[in-house]
DNA sequence: TAAGTTGTTCATTTTTATTTGACTAAATCG
DNA sequence: CGATTTAGTCAAATAAAAATGAACAACTTA
């Protein structure tokens, strides 16, 4: 699974310093803040993965790279890649620069609220927004329906403009809590 | 699938009315009601079948029971059995008398809010209280680490404190405010 | 420039969530 | 009471979501 390779005997004095051979277990500390994130991005619907990456990012001292987090997770490169691509496109992992390696760290983002903002953005809003094309649509049904059934239907199509309309008031004034 | 029984051609005059035995095709706006409420009730993490009985009902001039549902939306027995216990359970629909009817028949219940605060009790507020132990667990932790990791940790674990705090603040709040 | 390193993508596999429908219990009917 | 209707349960099937790892591209470096 990993590819070791060992050192020739007579390499006593390698040019390059190699890395550590074996990834350390993780730490209690770790293990309960790994834990704490996987349920809070759960909360979002996000995979595990997230937030187990976001987990060991928040309780490591120092940026960790992409190769490292696979084995103290034991987790797959495509998962650490895509996570981190995800986290990083909401802001909630920074890349940071690390002299004499090549490889890309990351630290975390502490700003718990990306996560809500993202999903927001990415959720919320959308469904906001092709809900109020919808309600149109419902409306123009509706007209067409039976005296009766209309007069049945109307009330209910005010609560969905209502809640429609509140959702749509409701989100910057969040944005403006979260943020603060 | 169905067990139709033809009735014979003598039984001109049944004791007993027998009901419709096809269902209508959905219309068009229960169409729209149903994708509305299967994208709305995703945000909260239920499954399609939730969205599809609660969008039912919520455009249905009069209470509906479980064999019309599963035939109008195509569902078994078993999804909507258990999509009407749960929508009950947090009071998304109500059951409704029908006279010389044996079976319950079901209502929407239109404050949509229900799903809101069923989400904060069943999963925010749980994952809030067993947050409150875990940071105890991991401050204890922290004690623990060399002076050097202990500094870089410190103003992390004071910074989901406070998100914990924001958390356990804002509850109450957007229940007040979701009833409004 | 050849060999090694780092990171991405995506078809496949694995895991998890949801749905199905046979079975059953309970209630009502004749 | 026996037949029928209604609705709940749960093991098995199916569908959906997530993880894996091989293949590849882009760099680096020796």
């Amino acid at each position: 699974m990993r590819n070791l390779r060992l050192m020739p005997a007579t390499a006593l004095f390698p040019t390059t310093v190699k890395r550590a051979l074996k990834s350390e277990a993780l730490t209690a500390l770790e293990v309960e803040a790994i834990d704490l994130f996987i349920s809070f991005v759960r909360l979002f619907g996000l995979p595990k993965s997230i937030g187990e990456i976001y987990g060991l990012l928040f309780v490591s001292p120092k940026p960790v790279p992409m190769d490292a987090m696979m084995e103290r997770l034991s987790m797959s490169k495509g998962a650490a890649s895509q996570g981190l691509k995800l986290l990083r496109s909401f802001g909630a992992v920074k890349t940071a620069y690390v002299a004499g390696d090549r490889r890309d760290h990351y630290t975390a983002d502490f700003e718990l609220s990306r996560f809500a903002t993202m999903f927001i953005k990415h959720e919320l809003q959308p469904h906001l927004d092709s809900g109020l094309a919808r309600l149109d649509r419902m409306e123009r049904l509706m007209e067409k329906l039976p005296r009766d059934q209309k007069s049945a239907t109307a009330p209910r199509m005010a609560k969905l403009r209502h809640w429609q309309e509140k959702g749509q008031m409701m989100m910057p004034l969040i944005a403006k809590f979260l943020v603060s």
